[in-house]
DNA sequence: CGATCTTACGGGATTCGTAAACATA
DNA sequence: TATGTTTACGAATCCCGTAAGATCG
């Protein structure tokens, strides 16, 4: 009738071993189910493959020929079935995820260490970059998700909601402005401001904040690097403002934190996926830990 | 448990189509023996491998990375499965046949044109040498099977008489000997000989006739092709001995036959075949034709 | 509410193992 | 005669189809 993968087992190790008893026992058969099985094998393919009688077995030329190409077929399924089964019990695979620099530098690494703890063998990588960029990688699939902000909805995407993230101002410890518990953007509009580059999701809130109570924003510096922006904070060159989840990092004596009192400047750290892509084991595994720690924080 | 062909199949179907109902009506099957499939597929892998609701099926992220994998697989297995049933069916393949020229030239052209009416799709393929030629050209499975003559038993080859042959004198029509109804060997070795060249087996059955008696042997001429030796023998430059299978082709008004009176010219031509090896499924049908072919003449 | 997937269950086919028969060196 | 394949048959398993249930748009 048609031909069925314990057939094509039982041929090739009855050939292997030149004798249906021996072929039998490895394959935790009897040796007569054997028999009806190549015998099967042979009727559907309308070939004896097998010359054989009770002193010796031997295979046809047909079965000569055959005998390679189905070792190599079996050979190839039986590896892409192991590894589909690997990636299944997370014991390969990869993920990867494009997360904002804040992210990537303070709360994503505890979260690797963990997850490569639990799953050696599989692979983690992190691409780091602004909000637009994160979106773009999703969007491409270059990544299996990303962690950014959920500033502006993309269409494609999707966004959960990780946890929440505000913009503080970071001054020199002996800065007037450090005797309030809180400063507001207008008296921040007047210090000079040490602001991220334009690109960045911590960019794009600020310039909201300020434009929502029509102030003017002229930062004194422009930086890419969050680590910058705290040196010259240290120096006494100005004011920055940088996102709650990052400073963490830069925690120093020599620095002040202060809200700043806006709900502009606050925002949403998200899970940004792929609408109705669905994840690797790897990646779901990835990400199920990471909802798990950012629920058990909150 | 473990991965079935059958269930493979239903994944590619259902992938193929983003449908349980549609594919399993291509399958025939009733749609809840599908789900059951696919299910069986999953649990084996310890994947899901489709998304599905009640109003859409698509993959999951390891369902689109299996599915080019496995549809090569199959479509290698189909492949391979329907190369052999074509093979067995005889609707293609090849046979290969060294023979030696006499036969090739007599014997197989009816059978070849008979075999291929039969089994259009086949090739023939006929190579012609001498004795010892076919005999290396089946040792080392260059061809199928050879026909040749059973003069020197080789290891590792069978062979199966197919007919008897002799040597027959061939000398022009108003040549003296032909007053007589045979001759002897004393006769022909007073005559100038046209003979085949020394490696052929026809020189090896003369040799060995006037060995056995003692006689010298000095032929006038040594020829490779038989229709040279009737050329020379209708030009009168001598008497030839060419085997009776193959005469038949040079017969022309020119020409007289008279047997010898020793059975030391007589051979068999017979199947070489190589001990221990069957033959593919064209071979083995023609090699049963022409059994059948020669047993009906006989 | 309608189309579609899932679950439940009874009947039929497939496949197994045991035991006996058969074949060859 | 001894070893190893084939045949026969009852039992367990697997698989299918029908029918009812669940779910999403």
């Amino acid at each position: 009738m048609n031909v069925n993968l314990r057939q094509v087992r039982a041929f090739i190790v009855t050939a292997r071993f030149a004798s249906f008893t021996r072929a039998a026992n490895l394959l935790n058969l009897s040796q007569p189910a054997l028999t009806v099985q190549i015998r099967q094998l042979e009727q559907s393919l309308g070939v004896r493959l097998f010359d054989r009688n009770t002193r010796s077995v031997e295979l046809t030329r047909v079965g000569r020929d055959l005998l390679p190409a189905l070792e190599r077929l079996l050979g190839d399924f039986d590896a892409v079935v192991e590894s589909a089964r690997e990636m299944a019990a997370l014991r390969s695979g990869s993920v990867s995820i494009a997360a904002l620099p804040s992210v990537a530098a303070t709360v994503l690494p505890p979260l690797i260490a963990e997850f490569r703890a639990a799953h050696p063998r599989i692979r983690v990588q992190i691409r780091d970059g602004v909000g637009r960029r994160i979106n773009a990688l999703v969007q491409e699939e270059a990544v299996d998700f990303g962690i950014g902000a959920d500033i502006e909805p993309e269409a494609g995407l999707e966004t959960v909601r990780l946890l929440g993230d505000e913009l503080l101002a970071v001054l020199p410890p002996d800065h007037r402005l450090c005797a309030a518990e809180r400063l507001t953007l207008e008296e921040l509009a007047a210090e000079p401001l040490i602001l991220t580059n334009p690109e960045s999701t911590v960019r794009y809130l600020a310039n909201r904040a300020f434009a929502e109570r029509n102030l003017l924003i002229a930062p004194a510096y422009e930086v890419t690097y969050m680590s910058t922006a705290v040196g010259l904070v240290r120096a006494g060159l100005g004011i920055a403002l940088l996102p709650s989840t990052a400073i963490e990092l830069s925690l120093a004596p020599a620095i002040a934190l202060r809200p700043v009192d806006t709900p502009a400047l606050r925002r949403s750290i998200a899970l940004v996926l792929k609408a109705g892509r669905s994840l690797s084991p790897a990646a779901q595994a990835f990400r199920e830990m990471l909802t798990a720690r950012v629920d058990a924080q909150a």
